[in-house]
DNA sequence: TATAAACTCTATAATAACAATAGAGTCAAC
DNA sequence: GTTGACTCTATTGTTATTATAGAGTTTATA
């Protein structure tokens, strides 16, 4: 049995983190020692890596919790997984073209500064200034 | 002179955010009327709007901060304003570089379940639960 | 054995940029 | 004078951690 620490170190999650998994009921809450210190089996480390994967992947912790949820209930329709999947997807989908306009817009401003000048000349900050959204 | 309702109207920023934005300095405080309501004028609105535009940028309230500094002494060479829009840009890239590639992940995930399985089956949990994170 | 170092415990606050609410006060119209 | 729309301050919540504070436990060393 690992105290936290070591589940820490294995897992590569910090220990506030794992304390915080458990508060949120994403681990079960863990056997105590007589000191009063929490105790792991490898089920934890398994489960930990399981959700630490998830969240790689910018699962939320309610997501996670779903997905752990039906994890526990091995005969049902994984439709739900499946819907739960592709609106992630898609939100990723989403902020990936937000952001790449963004760019765009930040290198055009960015562009319209080239040194040496003085900020009350400076391109940069009279577009930004400018009432209009538009930048060209 | 407008009261803060008004201000909210025509900026486009919610009532909190104005207030918000005074206390955090973005904009000055408000003169108050006789009843202690917040009066603005014309350049309240044109300060709003030029941080909604930095905003839309994704550029943080510090960021703003210092661009509105940079404006107030418009003799300084403009050096900074560059440096802080280069590594803006750089973490914008960044992101978008991470969330592509979280993005391939998640689609590859999710061809892996093809409906009409028990989640005993599901090829999405399964390579959730895989230690490697690699998913092929 | 005493003590120090390393670890753990709970509880609380901080992070970013707001949104939402509570409870009270202001103002205009009817 | 009372309703309704508006405003005020102060507080809490949002997300997923991180960072404390202050106290207790375990392990190693002098
Ligand atoms: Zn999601
Ligand atoms: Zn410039
Ligand atoms: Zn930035
Ligand atoms: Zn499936």
């Amino acid at each position: 049995m690992k105290k936290i620490g070591e589940l820490s170190k294995v897992t590569g999650c910090s220990v506030q983190t794992i304390r915080h998994y458990e508060k949120e009921h994403l681990i079960a809450s863990a056997e105590r020692s007589e000191g009063n210190f929490r105790l792991y089996d490898e089920s934890a480390v398994e489960r930990l890596l399981f959700i630490k994967h998830c969240r790689s992947l910018d699962l939320s912790l309610p997501e996670i919790r779903q997905l752990l949820a039906l994890n526990r209930s091995p005969g049902s329709q994984c439709d739900d997984v499946n819907r739960m999947m592709d609106r992630h997807i898609e939100q990723v989908e989403t902020r990936i073209q937000e952001l790449t306009k963004l760019n765009e817009q930040l290198r055009m401003l960015r562009r319209s500064c080239t040194n040496r000048r003085t900020v009350e000349q400076c391109g940069i900050l009279r577009n930004l200034s400018a009432t209009s959204v538009s930048i060209g």
